[in-house]
RNA sequence: GCGAAAGUGGCGGAAUUGGUAGACGCGCGGGAUUUAGGAUCCCGUGGCUUCGUGCCGUGGGGGUUCGAGUCCCCCCUUUCGCACCA
């Protein structure tokens, strides 16, 4: 390696001499004292990890220093932060893990902690180990379950048998969030569904909320955007379709229909069902029973994936039963089909084949008649359709509502099926209560006892936390039941209302509760008797910066926003979004295809470390690419960053006292602006390669530095580089570390200016010289400066000169014709 | 299919309000030093070229402009979201 013999720059002795240091001094901890005090305080809040058994990889090394820089920037600038990390510890993927290697999780997550603690430290994040947290310990999940508790007992949570998405393999139900285009996210296997009674917080009814508030929280675009869409809001009514029978008279029962075109509704000629409404059954003719059954049949053992295939061809059979269009008041038929899903509206929809392409398609197929009800521009009523017709227009075949614009005909159309009983306005969301139940057994217990005379009761709270106790046999069946139902001396209990002998619940609750407050307890784990405490949580929260994956931009991020806004309302809190700015990184690839363990081209941080050094290590990942697109990882280009900290050790340990060169001073302060400037906006790729330029001029030609040169160059790059930074500021002659208190450097505006410039000099747009000249010549100088150039001179005696277009300290351009 | 973003040297990537395209780094080439080096340091490096700061160059084709990687229109490709959302 390079001269360590003669004192030079040795990354693995650096940054043990300066991590011990940290440690010893409590460089980075903060006490209750000082976190009640803090002058500047500033949370900077990165996604806590799930500690595998393989240890940190790289993404999280890319996520947590990039994090960090800000973290140690913003401390630069004599803000007070705070930059805490825990454990994600609970859920499937440390249970499916313990399983397969044969050891209890409650064994093996301790070492994995303990590994990813090593690590973490060693790549020198500023955290704070005095306020970690990890989710499987019983003094943090007691107050998962208090949160629980908290929508319990406020009507926020309810037990409801529903239809829900079942991974065969994982055996557990999952979230819709958690099904990735039928398949589960995990594991891939398809997901089957399955009727089970679940636990579920009704986010539902902050979905308006939810929505409203992303118009005011600074995030980054991608991320607003996926929760918009995830939010799904749309507008248009609920109409109810009265069923007839076989004589044409109402039975009393109707279909209701959620449709975002309710002025179409004189062209619904036909009703589609999912097959799993709850309906099918009444409406459905004896006489095709057996043909009805076996679709809804195929259509279950159908998984997800198959039935969300691109693959969309319409399936369906008609039920022999009927209803009346309240519109038209015509009878038209009741068909169930695959392409309607249950999940979403009300599982059942008016077809109106004219104009919508599904229904168009499902109509063609099977035969159904298909009415126009909207003109377009060059249509009139009788206009053939070809394809479904959606552009604008106005209606036909509507009865009263003819010739109305669509503009204006959903309004009126509602009204009027308002007023006449069968129908009225409504928002509808994609968005679905969140099922925060799990049948696993590595979670937080849901805190609720079952009675059969009081239903399910909240455990008081000064019986918090339900431990989870220690089962050897925690592998999962098939039954859709925890393994915890197998711990009879667990579950039995007694009633703390009546006393009765009755059952704790035994499924556990998902793993995005666990995460969906984590931050607020950070702060506050010197109180073991309160989750938050009032005073500390007023002065740390809302966090100033969350920076993290955009894996989470819809599941972490909006339950979490769901939970903060519950506790507002509550009163447990005086804000209702967790997280003031949320900045999503980019992903890190290497030599352009994606890592993955099945690829085999995983890059293991370890013995990069070793070789190169942490330092190394963290500047490389920030110079890779913009941190918010992510970056292309080549083993190669280590090099660069690394020979890059060499030659400024090197330089700021050999600078001489001697006065500065007014060149080279005028890059350093160019340098701060430009450093000052693109780490806040996570442009660390640029801010990286400014010091490298700055360093290329201070040592051009092989000239020795002059101290005053290279002084700056040291909080620049403490970010980046921390270890390397403390160990130069102390040769610089500095106490304590660099991080306490606020050296980042200012840069002079008067020095930023170069006495020279060089101007282009174009003819035509092209260019034939470059000239310099004082930065602020005369127009009239510059521009006969420039017309004297010989190769200028040249083309403008080709033509007559039309123009001269001078900007500024830019270019000169003639304008021949 | 819908939506969003992006296409720049051999490669990763830079380029203020339109104003000298290719910063910085990898790789490659040359040189210095060295017993040696895959170490270190310096210099060079878009293509073509009749070596003339001459021509061509930012996915392709048009347009606006004195001037376009940047703005407008059409097309192609890639990546990422959402995917029968009624």
């Amino acid at each position: 390696m390079a001269n360590e013999e003669n004192g030079g720059y040795d990354p693995s002795a650096v940054e043990e001499k300066w991590q011990r240091y940290w440690n010893e001094r409590g460089t980075n901890t903060f006490t209750r004292n000082e976190l009640e005090n803090a002058e500047a305080p500033y949370y900077n809040l990165m996604m806590f990890p799930y500690p595998s058994a393989e240890g940190l990889h790289v993404g999280n090394i890319y996520a947590f220093t990039g994090a960090d820089v800000h973290g140690r920037y913003h401390r630069l600038q004599g803000k007070d932060v705070f930059e805490p990390m825990g454990f994600d510890a609970f859920g499937i993927h440390s249970e499916n893990f313990a399983l397969k290697i044969g050891t209890h999780p409650m064994d093996l997550i301790p070492s994995n902690v303990e590994n990813f603690t090593r690590q973490l430290r060693r790549i020198g994040g500023m955290f704070d180990w005095d306020h970690s947290v990890d989710t499987t310990d019983p003094a943090y999940y007691k107050w998962t379950q208090w949160i629980f508790l908290q929508l319990f007992d406020n009507g926020l949570a309810e037990r409801k048998e529903a239809p829900v998405n079942w991974c065969p393999s994982c055996m557990t139900v999952l979230a819709n969030e958690q099904v990735i285009a039928g398949a589960c996210e995990r594991c891939g296997t398809p997901v089957e569904q399955r009727r089970i009674a679940q636990w579920f917080f009704k986010i539902t009814d902050y979905a308006e909320r939810l929505l409203g508030n992303l118009e005011d929280i600074d995030w980054s675009d991608t991320t607003l955007k996926a929760q918009h869409n995830w939010i799904g809001r749309s507008t248009g009514a609920q109409l109810r379709f009265p069923v007839v029978d076989a004589d044409g008279n109402e039975t009393g029962t109707s279909i209701e229909v959620y449709t975002t075109r309710p002025d179409t509704v004189f062209g619904a000629s036909y009703m589609v069902l999912s097959p799993e409404h709850p309906l099918v059954d009444e409406v459905t003719d004896d006489g095709v029973r057996a043909p009805v059954y076996a679709y809804i049949d195929t259509a279950a053992k159908k998984d997800l994936v198959a039935r969300q295939k691109t693959d969309k061809t319409k399936t369906g059979v008609p039920t022999g039963g009927y209803c009346r269009n309240p519109a038209t008041g015509e009878r038209i038929p009741i068909w169930i089909a695959d392409y309607v899903l249950m999940d979403y509206g009300t599982g059942a929809i008016m077809a109106v084949p004219g104009h919508d392409e599904r229904d168009f398609e499902f109509a063609s197929a099977f035969d159904l008649p298909i009415v126009r009800v909207v003109a377009g521009p060059d249509d009139d009523a009788d206009t053939p359709l070809e394809e479904a017709y959606v552009g604008p227009g106005r209606l036909v075949n509507s009865g009263p509502f003819d010739d109305t614009h669509v503009s204006e005909s959903v309004e009126k159309v509602t009204a009027w099926a308002e007023e006449h009983g069968w129908g009225e306005a409504k928002v509808n969301f994609r968005l679905h209560d969140w099922c925060i139940s799990r049948q696993r057994y590595w979670g937080p217990p849901i805190p609720v006892i079952h009675c059969d005379a009081c239903g399910p009761v909240g455990v008081a709270e000064d019986q918090l936390p339900v431990v989870l106790p220690r089962v050897e046999d925690f592998k999962p069946d098939d039954t859709g039941v925890s393994p915890l139902a197998r711990v009879e001396s667990w579950y039995q209990t007694t009633c703390p209302k009546c006393g009765a002998d009755a059952r704790r619940e035994t499924d556990v609750s998902d793993t995005f509760l666990d995460s969906s407050w984590y931050f607020l307890r950070y702060p506050s784990t010197d109180f073991d008797d309160r989750p938050f405490d009032p005073e500390i949580t007023k002065k740390w929260l809302p966090v100033d910066a969350y920076i993290g994956g955009n894996e989470h931009a819809v599941l972490h991020l909006l339950y979490s926003r769901f939970i903060i806004m519950v506790l507002k309302d509550l009163g447990h809190l005086d804000f209702e979004e967790p997280y003031d700015v949320f900045r999503a990184h980019g992903l890190i690839i290497r030599e352009g295809s994606k890592m993955s363990k099945s690829r085999g081209n995983v890059i293991v941080p370890d013995p990069i470390i070793e070789e190169f050094g942490a330092d190394t290590f963290r500047t490389y990942l920030m110079f890779l690419g913009p941190f918010e697109e992510g970056g292309d990882y080549r083993p190669q280009g280590i090099q660069g960053p690394y020979g890059f900290l060499h030659r400024l050790f090197d330089t700021v340990v050999g600078a001489v006292d001697a006065a500065a060169d007014p060149d080279v001073e005028r890059k350093v302060h160019q340098t701060i602006r430009q450093v000052t400037e693109q780490i806040p906006a996570l442009s660390y790729n640029t801010a990286i390669a400014a010091m490298m330029e700055c360093l290329n001029v201070i040592r051009a030609g092989g000239r020795t530095a002059a101290r005053a040169e290279v002084e700056a160059l040291v909080p620049l790059v403490a970010p980046f580089a921390p270890h390397m930074a403390e160990e130069l500021w102390e040769r610089l002659g500095h106490e304590g570390s660099i991080f306490d208190g606020a050296h980042w450097p200012a840069f002079d505006p008067a020095k930023l200016v170069e006495s020279t410039v060089e101007i282009a000099v174009q003819v035509n747009g092209k260019l034939r010289a470059t000239i310099s000249v004082a930065k602020d010549a005369s127009e009239e100088n510059v521009v006969s400066l420039a017309r004297g150039e010989e190769n200028v001179a040249r083309y403008l005696e080709d033509g007559t000169e039309r123009r001269v277009i001078h900007v500024p300290g830019r270019l000169v351009n003639f304008v021949v014709g």
